[in-house]
DNA sequence: CAGTGGTCTAGACCACGGA
DNA sequence: CCGTGGTCTAGACCACTGA
């Protein structure tokens, strides 16, 4: 199938709803109607309603409708602590200039405190980047990277300097399919002091990132430090079934 | 329904995942065999797997199996991101000893520029408190929380000391069903300095949280302040159809 | 090739909300 | 009461993986 059902009704609902057809509070079409006006079942129509519920765009409500609770100006100027993006497409996004200079790349085995920390094998021949990127000219987010070479043999320096990720899905096919990030604050290092924009404080915002590709192979961990001044991450959350 | 079939699957399968029966990088058994076994749909199946991936525990591989990537040291030791869960039930799964001083509780009428930053409707009466809370004593968060009026009239102060959303829930019947958080840092004022363990650093990480109650009436505004030290937050993500 | 997950259907019954 | 979303089924066909 090229495209499936469920997204295009996704995109489209998506859409209306981020073009403002369908405001604030709004109700949608209900799923009946929708199932009958793009003339498939139901189950299509839920399955992507559910996934606009994942994203923070609409609620279902049992004998009442489906209502939007997404408001524009704040959910889109942010970058997605859920979601899969690179730093290139977030800026895309946001109307932000992304440059990055790369400082250094290595080979470098993984030691048992990076596995431990990461999941990658330890033992594991991989690479390592440090990169630091400007946000608009302003030097923002020192990252460091580090990529199974099993799964990544080598990066370009072009590719590290414009999008790893557009590289690893274009050229060597390799796609992120999950991802968990971690969040926290740590005191500015020298480094940090050096190189990043911390606008005379003396914190960074720390996100550490593991993530797997589609074979299933843990093969990246990256920890990304953060300027405050740039630090902003928005997540939305759906009370699940059988929690805890 | 008194607990849905696929919520039954989805706890016997995490609770699996947790205890180590399926471990990291493992394969559950097949939708078919677990359809079987459980007695169930495939469909149904496949229901709780897919709240199993959007909880980073598993992901599923075409023509592969599903496998787990959950890690247990990694991901049962901070805040949720992704997940409404109140302070006081966070701290009961992470053994932390949770108090809370209040500090403030006032009525209010939300202004112009608050109804613009927390999607509450302007005019509206709210229902302002302020909290400090002290994770196994040591001072670490400043909550400001806004209730709306119309949803939440009051909160005993036994209530706010405790677990506002237990008594919103128990009490008052109030659930929350999907909430959007946002996550910065910034530099710390006289308040946090005066309240809070900054540890010496100068910033604090601040998360404003938008709630929805089950009849979808935006009701409730909050700004956390927290101490760099406790400020640790997870969120998984997988990539999604019709990303842009 | 057999087995896996991915998509989709048509229909059923239930619980809930509002008129 | 009717219309809404919530759950569940049985079955179909597809695309992909790995032996």
């Amino acid at each position: 199938m090229a495209t499936a059902k469920y997204e295009e009704i996704y995109s489209a609902l998506r859409t209306g709803i981020e073009r403002g057809e369908y405001p604030f509070l709004s109700f949608l079409p209900s799923e009946n109607s929708l199932a009958h006006d793009f003339g498939i079942s139901r189950n299509t129509v839920r399955k992507a309603l559910q996934y606009l519920a994942s994203q923070g765009y609409v609620q279902a409500m049992q004998g009442r409708g489906i209502q939007v609770i997404f408001r524009q100006h704040h959910q889109t100027s942010h970058f997605l602590l859920t979601g899969i993006e690179s730093l290139a497409e977030a800026g895309r996004r946001l109307g932000i200039e992304v440059r990055t200079r790369l400082l250094e790349s290595s080979m470098m085995t993984v030691d048992a405190d990076l596995a431990g920390r990461s999941g990658l094998p330890e033992g594991a021949s991989a690479l390592a980047l440090t990169r630091l990127r400007l946000l608009d000219g302003r030097p923002a987010i020192m990252d460091r990277n580090i990529f199974l070479t099993e799964v990544v043999p080598q990066i370009p320096t072009k590719a590290a300097e414009s999008s790893v990720y557009a590289y690893l899905e274009n050229r060597l096919g390799v796609g992120i399919v999950s991802s968990c990030r971690l969040a926290t604050i740590e005191p500015a290092d020298e480094e940090d002091l050096q190189y990043l924009d911390l606008s005379g404080l003396d914190c960074v915002g720390v996100v550490e990132s593991f993530s797997f590709d589609s074979a299933g192979v843990p093969f990246e961990y990256t920890r990304s430090r953060h300027a405050p001044r740039t630090f902003s991450f928005i997540s939305t959350a759906q009370r699940l079934p059988a929690q805890r």
